[in-house]
DNA sequence: GAGCCTCGAGTTCC
DNA sequence: CTCGAGGCTC
């Protein structure tokens, strides 16, 4: 961006440069001062702090009260500061039955390539229904303590933590680095104790204890947390320095004799049986327990099993929690609504009379699709014994995993007379497009994608969302309102918000592609009605003129237009460009996945961006890519994890004209970081590698995940672009083709000896 | 072609 | 968190 000299900017510029440089040095100054690495060096900063103080000795109207040129350099005050975890925070898969339990062995005895009779020990403890935490020690110090987060950067709680009882500052005996990981919770007497304490001081009370040990972790005023009753269990950890045993029983003793507490109803097993009668044992157990507790957790116990296990996507292979069945509650459904997605998908969403369900008060429940309505799953086969559901029903809800509500039965005894099936709509609630329902899919779509105000203002969501660009204080409410108010319609508008806003947000160059407020569809807006009925109280709300009066009333006297907004001043508009002028930067992995492609989640984007490395390659391979044919649509394919259905979603969008043109208009606005390479200090980075024939000291499974785990490609066949095959015993034709190409072939104890 | 395993997409409440 | 669908293995 060519930076015109000071003297050159005119007053049509000058406000639009005042917005850019107060964002970027507002950015600059919360990176410099949170954990963030620093964006600018100091002289670039001090450059860009003496650009804006001279614009606004120029245009002495522009100055603010507050502004960056002499604010910045004062540490931000808001919130705690993030914290990239050096190893991930899983959670853990689910069971519900003896029989999921059962699974879980045998699925890890399949992997491990372990006989029936062969002994797996597992560990059985309570699995405590509080918030995770990670507190890390140096040198026996406390150092740290962390939130989970979304498992990746959590919050820093460290001087929260230091007020807790339970939690020594420092742990002798303990490795030179070690990464404890537990649950904070509060028990049943002292949260009771905590609310009637709230009640009588005015404040508000907790629904339950965990929202309480959460709210009084999550306290800026250390004094507040260090009056509340929190507790803590150890049971896991990230990194360490040293090990600390060579089972999961082991570590948490060692855990124990350096004084963190640990739960006392942790069990080895070493039989499936056992596990199970520990479960009911703590099932039956669970109302003196003093605590909640929302299941049993197993793992196994074996930490070097463990680790050849190790880890799927967001959970481990070797640890399991096996879920207490769900409280249940009964309430009537006042309305069946229909939800339009980014995808275009109808979600049908029930409206409940509002009814306390574990504590927590529910008043919606998803309805999935049609089928699920109807009373029949995706094959045709009846649930709930094939009893529809209808509006004006009395229903059973519960909870799935203790989170998502969803309805469990329906009682047919008191369905009111006039109660008719649900009929599920044609045509899109929103845009009046057509609905179409492929054969054999259970979702129906809306077709409108280029029209849909829904699909547009669900793909700015998922845009801003934590995965893809993560602008912070810009979230589902923010792109509801900023859409109506007609400030943005596409992703690259949120890029020129900032020089708009200075400008008093001129029109955008795609106002078409905006649409009115919606006012007919009952329930559909309600979002965006609230939205915006929060920010512009009394505004007329639900028609475009009374939102445009409003607006232009609050524009006469004097402020810019996000300024004017209710909630929002100067202070938080700034903050809220300078994150947006933080993500101009952007991964190239974020901006795939942020683009919304069908089929392409955070995993197939990451997968994507490491196999073309740059912007520039990715796209001009899927602009030269034809469907089902050519060296393009080949070696797309060719990437393991990507098959036909998401190789054709991804061409068919960067051959769509809209799309294109959206993404030129975007990236236009970024600086896209090429992928990382693979971790490179291991021989076999990078490489693409092919299993075949029977593997004899691992399995298939293990050795994939362990070459992944190198940094190694693994495919399924041999081609060209093969790096080297490992052949056991009983390869055929591929190690034939191997030979044929002049492919490396290694046999297994080779390939064991090359890896190290 | 069947049967895993994993991922994507949709959803709730605080 | 769950369900459905995609992709891979056998």
């Amino acid at each position: 961006m060519a930076e015109a000299t000071v003297s050159d900017l005119g007053p049509e510029e000058a406000p639009g440069e005042v917005a850019r440089l107060s964002a970027l040095l507002t950015a600059a100054n919360a990176a410099y001062h949170g954990q963030d690495a620093p964006i600018m060096s100091d002289a670039e900063f001090d450059r860009l702090r003496r650009r804006l103080s001279e614009i606004e000795a120029r245009y002495p109207e522009l100055q603010r009260a507050d502004s960056a040129s002499a604010t910045v350099g004062a540490p931000p005050a808001k919130g705690f500061a993030k914290v990239a975890h050096r190893q991930r925070m899983l959670s853990l898969a689910n069971a519900f039955s003896g029989d999921d339990v059962a699974e879980f062995d045998r699925g890890i005895r399949r992997f491990l390539g372990l006989g029936p009779e062969d002994p797996l020990a597992m560990t059985a403890e309570p699995k405590i229904d509080g918030l995770s935490l990670s507190i890390r020690y140096e040198a026996g110090h406390l150092v740290l303590a962390a939130t989970r987060g979304d498992g990746r950067t959590g919050e820093n709680v460290t001087e929260n933590v230091r007020t807790v009882a339970d939690i020594p500052q420092d742990l002798p005996g303990a490795p030179d680095i070690l990464e404890v990981r537990g649950e904070i919770y509060m028990t049943h007497a002292e949260f009771r104790a905590l609310n009637q304490r709230q009640a009588h001081a005015g404040q508000k009370t907790f629904a339950n204890p965990r929202n309480a040990a959460a709210g009084s972790l999550r306290q800026l005023d250390v004094s507040i947390t260090a009056a509340r009753p929190l507790r803590f269990f150890a049971y896991a950890w990230g990194e360490t320095s040293g090990p600390l045993g060579a089972t999961q029983s082991e570590t948490l003793a060692r855990f124990r004799d350096m004084g963190l507490p640990t739960n006392p109803l942790t069990r080895r097993c070493e039989t499936v049986a056992d596990m199970l009668a520990h479960h009911a044992t703590l099932a039956k157990d669970r109302a003196t327990l003093g605590y909640d507790i929302d299941g049993v957790v197993y793992k196994v116990d074996d930490l070097s099993l463990q680790a050849r296990l190790g880890l799927r996507s967001t959970t481990p292979r070797w640890a399991i929690a096996h879920k207490f069945p769900a409280e249940v509650a009964e309430t009537t459904l006042e309305r069946i609504e229909i939800q339009v997605g980014r995808t275009g998908a109808l979600s049908p969403v029930a409206r409940l009379t509002p009814v306390t369900v574990g504590g927590v008060v529910v008043s919606n429940a998803t309805l999935h699709n049609a089928d699920y309505i109807a009373g029949r799953d995706s094959e045709g086969a009846p649930i709930r014994d094939g009893r529809d559901i209808r509006e004006g029903d009395w229903v059973t809800v519960y909870r799935a995993g203790d989170v998502i509500p969803k309805i469990q039965d329906v009682d047919l005894s008191r369905r009111p007379a006039d109660a008719r099936p649900f009929v599920f709509p044609t045509h899109c609630p929103v845009c009046g497009s057509e609905v179409v329902r492929p054969e054999g899919e259970a979702v129906a779509r809306c077709t409108g994608e280029l029209i849909c105000a829904a699909q547009a203002v669900e793909r700015l969501k998922h845009f801003v969302s934590r995965a893809a660009f993560d602008i912070e204080g810009f979230g589902a409410k923010q792109v509801e309102a900023f859409h109506a108010l007609g400030w943005i319609a596409e992703p690259a508008d949120i890029f020129t918000l900032a020089a708009r806003d200075g400008a008093g947000q001129k029109t955008l160059e795609n106002a078409a592609a905006l649409q009115p407020l919606e006012t007919g569809v009952a329930g559909v807006f309600e979002e965006r009605r609230r939205a915006l009925a929060e920010m512009m109280p009394g505004s007329g709300l639900g028609d475009t003129d009374g939102v445009e009066a409003y607006l232009s009333e609050i524009r006469s006297r004097g402020a810019t237009p996000l300024a004017t907004l209710h909630g929002w001043g100067k202070r938080s508009a700034e903050n809220l460009f300078a994150a947006i002028e933080t993500r101009r930067r952007i991964s190239l992995a974020r901006l795939i996945f942020a683009l919304g492609i069908r089929h392409v989640g955070e995993s197939s984007a990451g997968l994507l961006a490491r196999s073309y490395g740059t912007f520039a390659a990715f796209r001009a391979a899927m602009e030269a890519a034809r469907a089902h044919d050519g060296p393009e649509w080949a070696a797309l394919n060719d990437i393991d994890g990507v098959g036909a259905v998401m190789a054709g979603a991804v061409v068919d969008f960067f051959h769509a004209p809209a799309a294109r043109a959206a993404l030129d208009r975007l990236v236009a606005h970024l600086e896209i970081e090429d992928a990382e390479a693979p971790a490179s200090e291991s021989p076999i980075s990078g490489k693409t590698v092919v299993f075949t024939g029977t593997l004899e000291t691992m399995t298939r499974a293990e050795a994939k995940a362990q070459a992944e785990g190198l940094g190694a490609k693994v495919s399924g066949s041999v081609s060209a672009k093969t790096d080297i095959l490992v052949a056991g015993p009983g390869a055929g034709s591929k190690r034939t083709k191997a030979e044929e190409l002049g492919i490396e072939v290694l046999s297994e104890d080779e390939w064991r000896a090359r890896i190290g």
